[in-house]
DNA sequence: AAAAATCCGTTGAAAATTCAACAAAATAAG
DNA sequence: CTTATTTTGTTGAATTTTCAACGGATTTTT
């Protein structure tokens, strides 16, 4: 477990943890990792979420399919991050999403039974857990406003602009990657995928923006 | 401060909590209550969200109104309830919603400053409050993915009968009140009023339910 | 290097939403 | 009780999305 120190000292739920303190916790989580190929599914939908996962590489990503076959993509988590975290700290019986893994990823596995019950009147290394879940919680909160920002729109080329602002605002650029496909963007916007490549095409032509592959820049 | 407590102790931030720590953190919190009509601003898209409040009665709407003037309804906050936390905790630097009571309600503004800066390594109730705190985040998610499930449907018949499913199924009859007039429920579905009318005539017709105002059945 | 599979952009027709305008119904005000 | 005001349902035209199908480009596999 040590070799993942220096990625768990940076992230959001061990910041300002001591090493020594992440580690006898990490135990205490039961914490294991597993990888994951492309498009692996780590948790399913309807499973009872009693862990929670640490992003350590690669990215996972939170689904959803409706009974149409429509997919919905919820969120998009990088190295570092946290996933299921939510439903687990919540107590829900069944998970309404399913994780899996967009590109390969190794993810870490913590059982929440002990962040919920165990001594969290005692140590105080457990205490700043509790604390920095509840700022990661919040910070996750706020998320889902930027996405419902976006998919209140009601045309697929603002839905596409306001993603696309939002991104160039989080990089500092105008110019920057974005980490889905065509199809996974669509997914993301919630809009059709033919739709929405027709759409980039005007834009282009319009000279609002131009884009190779993932990497977009807005004129 | 003291007539709140009957609401206070079932609070999902104050549960748990003595009493007299309640009323302790209420000064600590630097708490006041204050009235709001109907449609009245609490907290403003734009301000520093350096307060959260909490719900004595009535209700609160968390809303926003994009370039076009579409609005958008993001939350439904009942009695007891939390709003603007997350973006408190989150340490925000501007509020992106709106807050207004949807109808005439009391709210106890609380600071934020003293739970996340003061003593949360020392005093017991302290430490429950943020645990509490972190339970409701959690809860929050959740709602949010309630309501992507049901704004990331294609029509606006499938986010209205989602909708009415998620209702029923919370409420445990198949008969409820939905908090909201028409127009408030399509800003809430990101739907066209006018096309939610039609289509709730529409599913009346069909015998597939009955509604009398905000009062719905599910047939 | 060839073959298979996936990804992406394009198109046109069908379906659904949006928008504006209006009338009926319900509610509030005088 | 009458008059305003607000809310709700209805309609038709314009706009937009969705859907299915296809071919070219790119990537992966054999």
């Amino acid at each position: 477990m040590q070799n993942f120190l220096p990625i768990l000292r940076r992230t959001p739920l061990f910041v300002g943890i001591a090493d020594d303190d992440i580690l006898k916790m990490l135990s205490c989580l039961g914490a294991h990792s597993i990888s994951f190929g492309r498009r692996r599914i780590i948790f399913c939908e309807g499973i009872e979420p009693t862990r929670m996962g640490l992003v350590l590489s690669g990215t996972v990503l939170v689904e959803r399919v409706d009974r149409n076959g429509n997919r919905s993509i919820l969120q998009e988590i990088g190295v570092g991050g946290l996933f299921a975290e939510a439903f687990a700290c919540a107590g829900a019986e069944n998970l309404p999403v399913t994780m899996i893994a967009g590109e390969r990823a190794e993810v870490l596995l913590l059982d929440a039974f002990h962040i919920l019950h165990t001594c969290h009147h005692h140590c105080d290394h457990h205490q700043a857990m509790i604390f920095n879940l509840m700022k990661e919680l919040a910070r996750k909160n706020m998320e889902f406003h930027d996405r419902i920002e976006i998919t209140s729109r009601r045309t697929t080329r603002e839905k596409l602009l306001s993603y696309l602002d939002i991104c160039a605002k989080k990089e500092g650029k105008r110019r920057f990657c974005i980490p889905f496909d065509r199809q996974e963007l669509a997914d993301y916007l919630e809009v059709d995928r033919s739709g929405l490549s027709s759409e980039i095409g005007k834009l282009r032509r319009e000279g609002i923006l131009a884009c190779r592959k993932n990497e977009f820049e807005l004129l």
